[in-house]
DNA sequence: ATCTATCACCCACAATTACCCACTTCACGC
DNA sequence: GCGTGAAGTGGGTAATTGTGGGTGATAGAT
């Protein structure tokens, strides 16, 4: 489990700073550091340990039939664009201009903790994704 | 498996470089740097290892009775056009005009990753066909 | 035979990345 | 207050990766 939202910032060169108790949980249960991080449907990045990304991602690639028009959606959205990113000595990834450019990461991100993964938001963009959850949640997903 | 998704340029010769660790993957995994370049049916180029070709392409062809009608479409439109394409010293492969045109590459050619293969895309191409998938993706195949 | 187009090979430069070191900030304790 | 250590940030440098272009060999056409 990676627990809270650490706002931290992109430097030119493209490089974030995890979370430092991201990556405890990262040691500690997966063993290293290392996460795949690709697209997601919403406008954010989703990063995983190798062993959950294997067991969420691909085993629901694998559950679809080779021509399934779901699968090849599926494996160009989501599979291509993945990356894995080992981090530096102080913690941070470099994440590829293509994920960058999805994303519309420039400076202030946001790292958002989940169950088996977590995510990485523009802190803009997150905002106004926060406030259609909201409605969501008041009204009902029927509601306009 | 082939990683992420790289933005080349091809030249006015018609090279292009394979991404530095497409080309890692290549030689770690494969044995060398060639691959067998030939046309898919979304409007992309699929590039194979021989060892994949041999256990994808031809394989699934060999599945059929020689006088299928799939495999004849098949041969006729994914084999016959196939060439094995070598890097250079620079690690750039020259794709014959044939196959430029069918992908409508120009300039701006998208690498994306897969497991035991990868693709070429123009970039506009790739671009509007992503706008589909994430559609579907996000409503479901029946959606409009 | 000679001309021309194409391709392999080579060199040079630009852009990007990996690796290293240093600094700041903040919380916690003495 | 003042050290201490952890977390986060910034930047320099060398190596790698990506791009553009020149040259000579080769094959096919005239």
């Amino acid at each position: 489990m990676f627990q809270g939202e650490h706002k931290n910032t992109m430097d030119a060169k493209g490089r974030v700073n995890i979370p430092a108790s991201f990556r405890e949980t990262l040691r500690s249960r997966y063993g290293d550091e290392q996460v795949i991080v690709t697209r997601d449907y919403d406008g954010c990045l989703h990063a995983y340990p190798p062993k959950e990304w294997e067991r969420n991602v691909i085993a629901s690639l694998r559950s679809r039939d080779f021509n399934d028009k779901w699968r090849r959606s599926y494996e160009r959205f989501v599979v291509s664009p993945a990356v894995t990113c080992i981090p530096d000595k102080q913690g941070r990834i470099l994440l590829p201009p293509t994920l960058r450019d999805f994303a519309e990461l420039d400076k202030a991100v946001l790292f958002a903790g989940g169950e088996g993964h977590f995510e990485i938001w523009d802190i803009a963009r997150r905002e106004s994704q926060l406030e259609q959850d909201l409605d969501m949640l008041k009204n009902g997903p029927q509601h306009p």
